[in-house]
DNA sequence: CTTGACCTTGCCATCATTGGAAGGATTACA
DNA sequence: TGTAATCCTTCCAATGATGGCAAGGTCAAG
């Protein structure tokens, strides 16, 4: 199998795949004279694993070590609980600020009066810090980039940037 | 006023105010005759408001919006809202999707066994990809990076990766 | 044999941010 | 005044996961 097969067969682009073998994640594969990769049906289940867990929201790191445990049969499943369990602290914590964020944000917006008026408490909010009252525009999450992927991307490749 | 001090007064870092300036988010500021960049308080006011709209999650595409109506205070605060709104619907998708990823790894490990036996669904559920039952692991979301940034990192500076 | 679809490597871009290096400017202190 | 420490400057590189493009090799069908 080439690596283009691989890839539909996975739903990891090709692009990719060479990627995570470049950093290690997948093992070198055999090659054709031509100089072609090939893939067998175990290394296309293994990139399935990894999509899966892409899609999961872990980091590749975090992939990393899960292919190794599941490779690994004799491994205890404590570390995978672990491991999925402090994944999903991490989740919801996040999940939690952008909620939190998003509250704000709604509040502010609800006393907007969306008229020709230039007054704006979001514009005010910005400016002062805390020109609405209780809001604590400061609130200060110590995380950093949520670590969420575009899931594979059937549909377009667009960026949804906010 | 010192790049520095501006910084510490924004709580923007001196490398990002260079960064901003560069890219166009902030103008270009008067120097010194030894080529210093110099801020006056209007200025940190501005980096302030920029800070505050980056901590809740605004792309610095946003920002730029933002701050344009910020100085301009004749625009209506129409505009300032629909953008508020529509930042306020992703992040809730967002969260909505952090949530979902976070309880479909909680069902697995739930019933994980978590002793030294090498059976665990979660193992199992990525590499068949349905393995329990109704749980849809390939769900997948057609959304893009989540937009977080880190806050303004008074405490260290650890980019938490999951 | 040609055409088109596939593969290869390699480099560039994204986004926000940090880090470092090399060198000039200013300040503080002996 | 000399010097050291601290600031500032610019430029370059890296992060993570991914897309895109280009130049060139390969393969299968017509």
């Amino acid at each position: 199998m080439n690596i283009g097969q691989a890839a539909e067969a996975s739903g990891v682009s090709a692009k990719m795949i060479r990627y995570y073998e470049s950093i290690g994640l997948i093992p070198k594969t055999v090659r054709t004279e031509a100089g072609y990769r090939v893939y067998s049906d175990n290394d296309v289940a293994t990139l399935g694993f990894i999509r899966r867990a892409r899609d999961l929201g872990f980091s590749v790191e975090q992939i990393a070590e899960l292919v190794a445990l599941w490779r690994d049969r004799d491994r205890a499943s404590t570390d995978v609980k672990r491991i999925a369990l402090e994944h999903v602290e991490v989740l919801e914590r996040k999940a939690r600020e952008l909620q939190e964020m998003a509250a704000t944000l709604k509040h502010l917006a609800k006393h907007c009066h969306g008229d020709t008026r230039p007054e704006c408490p979001i514009i005010e909010g910005l400016q002062t810090g805390g020109g609405t009252g209780s809001i604590d525009l400061h609130s200060s999450s110590q995380f950093g980039a949520v670590g969420l992927r575009s899931a594979h991307r059937d549909t377009a490749p667009k960026r949804v940037r906010s």
